[in-house]
DNA sequence: TGAACGGGTCTTTTT
DNA sequence: GACCCGTTCA
């Protein structure tokens, strides 16, 4: 019996000891929740519970690896190996694969990307000949994904008198026709698009009684992380499965509660004791994450909402820093003082890179963040955006592969038929796919039987086509005898893709090319990885899947020690000792399209919640008096999220008297002489001209602990020991023991790379590492 | 048929 | 400022 129980306070005990019935876990953020998840379930497994009777959904796949593998320490690998752990979305689209054809899917369907499902829209508005300036297939695409979160099939569509209203006042009266034409196509295509992951399963749970009865049986534990971001589809999926054993725990938080854009309904944390009876009920209201400052920061401004469950988050932590608030002129400044500022606290507390993330409200930010990052020389990831799997390349590439697993897929095809180009135009297209629809038939099924077929395709065409077919015939058979690695690459080689990129010579084009190389290399590391695994063979149909539904957190990229730079809704579940929140300003955050209700507004505030309860350490709050926007400058005012915040937690760098404007304490030139003006951090609320302040307690500190290393000559080596070299051993003062690998530039450039006995790899500025020769 | 160009639209957030 | 789409010209 091992005693991880001893690692859980009383709070966090309760909840893992809790026996058979429901249960729910309301976990104020930084409280503890996926450890009493995971523990709970090591626990079930000690007391005798089958891993293959316990089903854990998670919010990224990546959180479910990691408890997996946390699990797996406790009750050894070979139970922990049958574990049913991931997100909705994975877990029902492997579910589907069993189960699917039932339904009349394949086994080997393919998953659209919202691109994908946006395409299709596109092209049936245009199909049907209506206007697409009425019909915009983005808006169409986002109403028929919330139908499907709310389980509003095409039936029910028709039958609600309301629905078919609105959109007839919307002046968009064939709204449903277009649902009707788009789930006929994802259907005859063997596809299912995100939404259709889980409204496919309730269909299958309520269709069919007996898998539903299997379901049930095997999922006997069902455990569901940050329950208070389900929609109703995955509500109704929860419901079902845990009907008969009512073994369902849930853990959430309302406050933060961040994705009803997507569906997710608060009410399902809300009502959950009385969808079930005798519920549990446990609070995790100790945070340990953050320093005071911060929890009772992020408590002001919860506090400004009106709907929530009563809780109370505390720390018993430190006091802290106060929060940071700073205005720059510009989203460049902005950019330029968050990148300034990493460097400094990097250097002065010895941060790693990794330590540091940078939270905004839209993608588009990240441009200036990583501008002024990149001319720092730091190295950061970004998270989300365009996705690595969402490039043109990368997508025309996986095209082909969709295609040799499913060749109904109707986007791959249409989007690769000429792709490298081979001659198949527009017109062509237009044919076959009118054919298609005429008779229910694949494309692909079309071209094989074009001479049966009067298209009117003159015969050069014909033959192309044919050869088109002709090809990706060949690469299934290909298929049949070697991994997914072999066949992609023989497909980049055999198609001109590769080819394609090469011979156009620009830049954009070798990016692009490097990125294909970059997927292949992708694949091959799958492959691998999955041939260790007992159940799995590394085949194309295995990697498709994990390409659709993994989320940027969870590519793994070889602990890397970078910047984070990530859209706050990304970040939920993270914490970071130093969080630099961006663009804390009105129109932007709280977003423009969502300060007309109430309920947006408070859904804002919840994310504004999230987003400073990130951070361990630290929080800055930046924002900016112009910006950037559709490539014109924008007047910006500050955010009222600013002035949310109680008072007593924030320290404004840049008040808005005297004009004064924030220095950064180490500039560029740090490598030649110091501007001894220049080390100052902030100033003092009283609002003291800077020059004539004397600098406080801390700033003295701060100035001591600086000075003596940067006004040491250049060109010394290595003031704080000259015996060390390649091989030495050392110990840091928060890395710990480790030995020197590398030591490479002079002067004040000179770092060395340490292996640590924790693990990790390091490279440090000799001129600041704490370090000590052993 | 396909490359090149210009105009319009878009940005909230994600599986 | 990027991307998609449609138009134009070779």
């Amino acid at each position: 019996m091992s005693n991880f129980l001893d690692e859980l306070n009383d709070a966090q005990k309760a909840p893992v000891l809790h026996k058979d019935g429901p249960l729910m876990v309301i976990a104020g953020a930084g409280s503890g929740k996926t450890r009493v998840l995971t523990y709970r379930i090591a626990h079930l497994m000690e007391q005798g519970v089958d891993a293959f009777n316990i089903l854990a959904l998670t919010f990224t796949n990546k959180a479910a690896r990691e408890m997996k593998k946390r699990i797996a320490e406790i009750v050894g690998a070979s139970e922990a190996k049958n574990l049913w752990m991931g997100t909705f979305h994975s877990v029902f689209a492997k579910l589907l694969r069993f189960d699917g054809d039932k339904l009349g899917f394949p086994s080997n369907f393919t998953i659209y990307d919202t691109q994908d499902s946006q395409r299709l829209i596109a092209s049936i508005i245009k199909e049907m000949g209506l206007d697409k300036d009425i019909y915009k297939y983005k808006q169409v695409q986002n109403r028929i994904s919330s139908f499907k979160n709310s389980l509003i099939t095409v039936k029910a569509y028709f039958n609600n008198p309301e629905l078919v209203e609105a959109d007839a006042m919307a002046k968009r009266p064939r709204m449903g026709e277009i649902y009707q034409n788009y789930v006929d196509r994802c259907f005859k295509a063997g596809a299912m698009d995100f939404d259709d992951l889980l409204l496919r399963t309730n269909e299958l749970l309520n269709r069919f009684p007996e898998v539903l009865m299997k379901y049930q049986d095997r999922f006997r534990y069902i455990l569901v992380d940050e329950y208070q971001d389900t929609n109703h589809s995955q509500y109704l999926i929860v419901k079902a499965l845990a009907d008969r054993y009512q073994n369902i725990c849930v853990v959430g938080d309302d406050a933060q509660s961040i994705y009803s854009f997507r569906g997710a309904n608060i009410t399902n944390i809300l009502n959950f004791q009385r969808d079930y009876d005798n519920v549990g009920v446990y609070r995790l209201e100790q945070n340990y994450r953050s320093t005071k400052n911060i929890v009772n920061a992020a408590n002001s401004i919860i506090a400004k909402n009106k709907n929530q469950l009563e809780k109370v988050v505390w720390t018993a932590n430190d006091e802290g820093a106060m929060i940071k608030i700073h205005r720059s002129p510009t989203d460049a400044e902005e950019g330029r003082f968050v990148a300034g500022s990493i460097w400094e606290n990097r250097m002065q507390h010895q941060m790693a890179n990794g330590e540091f993330a940078v939270l905004y409200r839209t993608n588009s930010q990240s441009r200036a963040i990583e501008d002024a990052l990149r001319k720092r020389d730091i190295p950061y990831r970004i998270y989300g955006g365009l996705s690595f799997y969402q490039r043109k390349e990368i997508k025309d590439v996986l095209s082909y592969l969709r295609l040799v697993l499913n060749p109904k897929d109707e986007e791959a095809l249409k989007r690769i038929i000429n792709f490298p180009t081979r001659g198949i135009g527009q017109t062509t297209i237009d044919k076959l796919v009118v054919a298609a629809n005429h008779y229910g038939r694949s494309i692909f099924e079309v071209i094989e039987h074009l001479d049966k077929i009067d298209l009117r395709i003159n015969s050069g065409t014909k033959i192309k086509l044919r050869d088109f077919v002709t090809m990706i015939k060949s690469f299934q058979i290909m298929n049949e005898g070697v991994d997914a690695f072999a066949l992609a690459e023989h497909v980049a080689k055999k198609t001109g893709i590769l080819l394609e990129f090469k011979k156009d010579g620009t830049p954009e084009g070798i990016a692009r090319m490097e990125n294909i190389e970059e997927l292949l290399n992708g694949i091959k590391d799958f492959v691998e990885g999955q041939k260790e695994l007992a159940d799995a063979k590394g085949d194309l149909g295995e990697f498709l899947e994990d390409v659709a539904l993994a989320t940027d957190l969870d590519k793994d990229t070889g602990d890397d020690d970078r910047v984070a730079l990530m859209t706050i809704h990304l970040a939920k579940g993270l914490e970071f000792p130093y969080v630099y929140i961006v663009g804390m300003e009105e129109d932007l955050f709280p977003s423009a399209m969502s300060m007309n209700t109430r309920s947006e507004l408070e859904e804002e505030r919840r994310l504004f919640y999230v987003a400073l309860t990130r951070a361990e350490q630290q929080a800055y709050l930046t924002y900016t008096q112009n910006r950037y926007r559709w490539g014109k400058l924008i007047d910006a005012e500050p955010s009222r999220f600013l002035e949310e915040i109680d008072g007593q937690y924030v320290e404004n760098l840049t008040p808005l008297d005297g004009g004064y404007r924030y220095q950064p304490l180490i500039d560029s030139n740090i490598f030649g002489d110091v501007d001894k003006s220049k080390l100052r951090q902030s100033k003092p609320k009283n609002g003291t001209p800077p020059n004539v302040l004397k600098p406080n307690e801390t700033q003295l500190r701060k100035l001591r602990k600086l000075k003596p290393e940067l006004s040491r000559p250049v060109g010394n080596t290595n003031a704080i020991d000259p015996s060390l070299a390649e091989g030495s051993l050392v110990n840091h003062t928060r890395f710990g023991r480790g030995k020197v690998i590398k030591i490479e530039g002079a002067g004040n450039d000179r770092k060395a790379e340490i292996q640590f006995e924790k693990g990790d790899v390091k490279k440090l500025l000799l001129r600041f590492a704490k370090l000590e020769v052993l």
